[in-house]
DNA sequence: GCAGAGTCATGCCTTTCAGGCATATCTTGG
DNA sequence: CCAAGATATGCCTGAAAGGCATGACTCTGC
């Protein structure tokens, strides 16, 4: 059995007519006549009753026609979703972000998106740094939008720097060195620190690493944290400062004092990572595109 | 597209391997290649990734995938299903009947049907005997059990008689006939009646006809009722009596009485009426030759 | 580093079968 | 009783599915 006796069998129920029917298909009556044969023959049953005006449906027919009408729009439907597909305007697309470093970047980029592409699930998932690393090469992440610590390396993954932040201190309203503008390295450097866990935030401590060696200081880690909101509780509760970038503010409001460091030449990237082999739904690239687009948005606003 | 394009993908899809997969579907290796080539050409979409030792689908071969197995499955179905209703063994059953004069045949014939067909929903329409014959010829029902006045013709439907009742007197238990064990016809004849509606039940009516005509007599009507159920209340009520078939006691119990009668030779059959070129399917078919067979059991049971 | 085994693709030929044309058969309507 | 219009049948052709041999490529194991 093959779509076209099914077509060839839709035609002819829906004319009660093979002369007909045989003209809408392009085809000969004939031709039409034995393909339908053929069907009834290799199912077995009697799908026509044939008469010298005409053919009308048994009942094995009528079932027949209501079970081939869905079967051939299931598979135009199959066909148009795998083509919307490969459009990119079909389907899901999985995305790893860190909330608060990406607030410049991300919702913009994601009602743009959802106004482009409405037919594409964008589904978000809030992850640490190894996470979104291990979601990528898994491929449970189809892309990420996550901060990076420029010059570390993962196998498999790649990065596309979109915008790049210095990094400040942050600190409680009340802290003595609140009171400077810009705090040189070596004060901070003393202070004790608040980090994200090593263990889901590997990159936080190389960038650590990477301040503290040019100096020959060693970091005074007072508390771990798991999440970046356990950090801003920390902080306010006067245990310590951290080292971050100065988008924060727009998530901490004025909860948190940010002062520039002088000293300092390291700075964090935010942008995209991806798979480097696993190539990306067309959805993806598109959402890239999006992305790139926005960032070029926030500079310029940012350098007026 | 052809189902010979989708039963090749999924196939390699599986395998993923376009040599073993051909081997399970017993083409050569090229052939198969040929084939999911021209598929992908069709809907212009890649849905395999080659590499040199298989294949892998991409995303938008993953789609298809499952959108293809869901269609080859239900292909199936739909072929099946169109056997299965072709065997008698799926589809539905109407079936139009009175419930009072059919106690003897139609329970146990449903009971035997629902055991040896349960893939087939009979739905049971109780209606008169000119709905019937109208429900009949539309189609709207595919077979009926009904009482029928052997003689009476209508056009396009025939019946099959199974049971044969005498006719007998039914009386409310003071009336003064009910001493009688046999009611001479003239007694009866003199008698008010109660008697279905000639509208819904010509039938009835033409069997009164029937006996009445040999004795010159004309039958006295007190009330037509349009069901069964009316008759009974209005003979309890002393309205009058009916002429019926002894089975109805089944029903009414000892709420009535019932006669024989002396000098009446006409008798009301219960049967099969059918549509008479409309071809009933293997379920009615199967349908009617349980009853028969309950039929011929009941025949036996009453003889001893 | 190379041979070998495995992969999928390509070229060429054969075979199958869908399709076209002519025509037979049947029923209905005038 | 014939014409019109329906489906089925016989015969032939051509497109395309399939088979075989082979090519191109990539891993694996020696």
């Amino acid at each position: 059995m093959e779509l076209r006796h099914l077509r060839y069998f839709l035609a002819v129920a829906e004319a009660s007519n093979f002369t007909k029917a045989a003209r809408s298909l392009r085809v000969a009556q004939p031709a039409l006549s034995r393909q339908v044969q053929d069907l009834e023959e290799e199912i077995g049953v009697d799908l026509l009753k044939r008469s010298p005006r005409g053919v009308t449906l048994t009942a094995e027919g009528k079932l027949f026609l209501e079970e081939v009408r869905d079967l051939l729009k299931r598979a135009d439907e199959s066909v148009n979703k795998v083509r919307a597909l490969a459009r990119g305007e079909y389907g899901e697309l999985h995305i790893g972000y860190s909330p608060s470093p990406t607030i410049e970047l991300l919702p913009p980029a994601l009602a743009a998106f959802q106004k482009a592409v409405p037919g594409v699930k964008v589904l978000l998932h809030d992850m640490s740094g190894g996470e979104i690393v291990d979601g990528l090469r898994s491929g449970t992440l189809h892309l990420a939008v996550t901060p990076w610590v420029i010059g570390e390396h993962y196998p498999d993954v790649e990065f596309e720097p979109l915008r790049s932040y210095p990094i400040c201190a942050v600190l409680a309203p009340g802290h003595p060195l609140a009171r400077l503008k810009a705090i040189p390295f070596e004060k901070v450097a003393a202070e004790p620190l608040i980090t994200l866990s090593r263990k889901d935030y590997p990159d936080a401590h190389a960038l650590l690493e990477r301040m503290f060696r040019p100096s020959g200081l060693k970091p005074r880690i007072a508390q771990e944290c798991d999440s970046g909101s356990s950090v801003v509780t920390a902080i306010e509760a006067q245990r310590g400062i951290t080292l971050t970038m100065p988008v924060l503010k727009l998530v901490t409001g004025k909860r948190l004092q940010y002062r520039p460091l002088t000293g300092v030449t390291e700075s964090i990237s935010v942008g995209i990572a991806r798979a480097k082999h696993g190539d990306l739904t067309p959805a993806g690239e598109k959402f890239c595109e999006l992305l790139r687009k926005v960032s070029k948005t926030v500079s310029k606003l940012r350098a007026s």
